[in-house]
DNA sequence: ACTTTAAGTAAAGCTAACTTTACATTAAGT
DNA sequence: ACTTAATGTAAAGTTAGCTTTACTTAAAGT
C-alpha cells in the first residue's frame, strides 16, 4: 500500500526520529512505513492522520493490491 | 478500539459468514472483529470501508485509547 | 423431536507489524 | 580532517492480527 508519509513528515519539519517520538513507536517503524516494507496497524495509522491533522484515506492509497 | 461492524453488517443484511468472503477472511475474523477483541489491519479497514461504502472513520472510533 | 442457520467460544499455529541493537553512509558545520 | 545529524540496512526477537479446526448454543422451520 502507498502513503504519503515521508511528503507529510517532510512538510510538518520532522525527522523520523521525532514523528517515532510523537506515534510512539520505534525509528525503524517510520523508515520502514516510508519505504512501503509493510502496512501500518490501524491504530497506527489514526495516530498519523491525527498529527498530520488530515484523513487516513489522505495518507495511504488503497489500490486492491492485497 | 471501538467499532460499529455488527450494526453496517445488520443495516446490509449480510450474516458474518456473508461478510467474511467479501472481505476473504475467515468467519472468526469477522467474529473478533465485532466482539473488539482486536484491531483489523488497515488493509482490512479499507476493504470494509469499500464495501460499506463509507469512510474508515465513519466504521472505526478512535478513543486514544492505545 | 429433528435439522438447519447464525452466532459464539477455545486453543494451537502462522505471519506480518513492530522493537531493539549495531553498524554504514551522506551532507553540513566547524 | 573531524564531528554531528539524519537516513539507511540487517538481523534476531516479541506480539498482535488472522487462520483453522472442533465443539457449543439459541432461534426458526418442518
Amino acid at each position: 500500500m502507498k502513503n504519503r508519509i515521508k511528503e507529510l513528515r517532510a512538510k510538518k519539519d520532522l525527522t523520523q526520529d521525532q514523528l517515532a517520538e510523537k506515534l510512539e513507536v520505534s525509528r525503524q517503524t517510520i523508515i520502514s512505513l516510508e519505504r512501503e516494507r509493510y502496512n501500518p496497524s490501524i491504530i497506527l495509522a489514526f495516530k498519523l492522520a491525527q498529527i498530520f491533522n488530515c484523513k487516513i484515506e489522505d495518507i495511504f492509497i488503497y489500490e486492491e493490491e492485497k
